[in-house]
DNA sequence: ATTGAAGTACACG
DNA sequence: CTAACGCGTGTACTTCAAT
């Protein structure tokens, strides 16, 4: 039906925060600027969120411990993250991908799929009888282009496309056009382009994955192509039959416009682990009620509560209750919660690093 | 056999 | 001295009990 012979455009803002950052302050250009937590002098606790070129050209990258990066460069700027800034930002990007989609008339109906802050895959539905033509594939590269110019007049800001005929191949396009650049991969080009990228680099096989394809000297996307579909689903599953089509290019995902909440949740890590009952219950009484506020705030209901305990050693675990009747009471959110919680400490007599309340959504009819 | 609940593992930005 | 390691969310899997 709609599937066949489509073409998507993944646009992703190149180290968005930090750049957004530099632009506000244009006096960290060309220096090492890295957003994430406090580094608190090499005892911090978080994780990097974004670095720029500079930062990471000492090694420091998304989701590195930020002590670690504080040790690589500690002479780097250091910059917490402002979320209402990013979503201000994101908002603006966000209209002016739909305003320039909407005025190049290759698409009646603009689906776009916002996939975080900074990212959003943009799918070209073109008539029939133009589909998968030369001059369609030029007309999405300039469908890019021009995006990325108006971002880039509008917010003064740089990014990235990646332009293929499905989402898997539009992403990996996007990584290899980076930064600041536009990669269009077709779909005659895209079992050959993924062939000699490392198995990593596919979506869907993140490091535990990875070591296990290692582990049978699988290294790159081609190597993989001696598997068979049997095999992968008797290694990974349902994601094993996924990726024999991912390594011959072909990705069957949707383009999805709109997804609800299935679940919301907040958890938070204290400076340093602890058991004092006192901070523990006033902690979880505070996730409780911000869980409710917001579960509420969007006119939701829960039926299934989970709580997170992560221990020192990190060793992290989960207990759950299903209510017989969804709710929206905080206070039945807060007293499951610490029921639940009750249980851990007993349990287990290792101090505590983290603690995390979550809230299943339900459907909202019949309670 | 199927469904639901509890708990774990892995992935991604 | 290969460890440092947030937060929010989603999907898939296993195990066990009840239907």
């Amino acid at each position: 039906m709609v599937m066949a012979n489509r073409i998507i455009i993944l646009l992703d803002m190149d180290y968005f925060f930090a750049q957004v950052e530099e632009r506000e302050s244009p006096q960290f250009k060309g220096k090492p600027v890295v957003v994430g937590a406090d580094p608190k002098e090499g005892k911090g606790r978080g994780v990097v969120s974004t670095a720029n070129y500079e930062a990471r050209k000492y090694g420091i990258h998304s989701a590195l411990p930020i002590s670690k990066a504080w040790q690589l460069c500690p002479e780097a700027v250091f910059l917490p993250p402002n979320f209402e800034l990013y979503s201000r930002v994101s908002e603006n990007i966000m209209n002016i991908i739909r305003g320039v989609v909407q005025s190049h008339r290759l698409v009646h109906e603009t689906i776009l799929e916002q996939v975080s802050l900074d990212e959003a895959y943009i799918e070209i539905n073109p008539k029939s009888e133009t589909r998968n033509s030369k001059q369609t594939w030029e007309k999405a590269e300039k469908l890019a282009q021009e995006m990325r110019k108006e971002i880039f007049r509008k917010e003064k800001l740089k990014c990235s496309c990646g332009v293929g005929p499905n989402k898997m191949i539009a992403k990996i396009a996007c990584e290899a056009a980076k930064p600041n650049g536009v990669k269009v991969v077709t779909e005659e080009e895209a079992e050959k382009f993924v062939e000699s990228l490392d198995i990593e680099k596919m979506p869907g096989i993140g490091k535990k994955t990875a070591a296990i394809l290692h582990e049978s000297n699988f290294r790159t996307v081609g190597d993989l192509k001696k598997l068979s579909e049997h095999d992968l689903e008797d290694l990974f599953g349902k994601r094993g039959s996924e990726m024999y089509l991912h390594v011959r290019g072909i990705d069957h995902a949707a383009v999805e416009t709109e997804r609800e909440a299935k679940s919301i949740g907040k958890e938070v890590t204290f400076e340093t682990d602890t058991r004092d009952p006192e901070l523990l219950i006033r902690t979880f009484e505070s996730l409780a009620k911000q869980v409710a506020r917001e579960v509420a705030e969007q006119g939701l209901v829960f039926r299934t509560i989970t709580v997170v305990c992560r221990f020192s050693g990190f060793e992290t675990h989960t207990k759950d209750k299903t209510l017989k009747k969804s709710s929206s009471s905080e206070a039945v959110l807060r007293q499951e919660a610490i029921k639940l919680f009750l249980r851990f400490l007993t349990e287990n007599q290792k101090p505590i690093r983290l603690l995390g309340v979550r809230a299943k959504i339900a459907p909202k009819s019949n309670m």
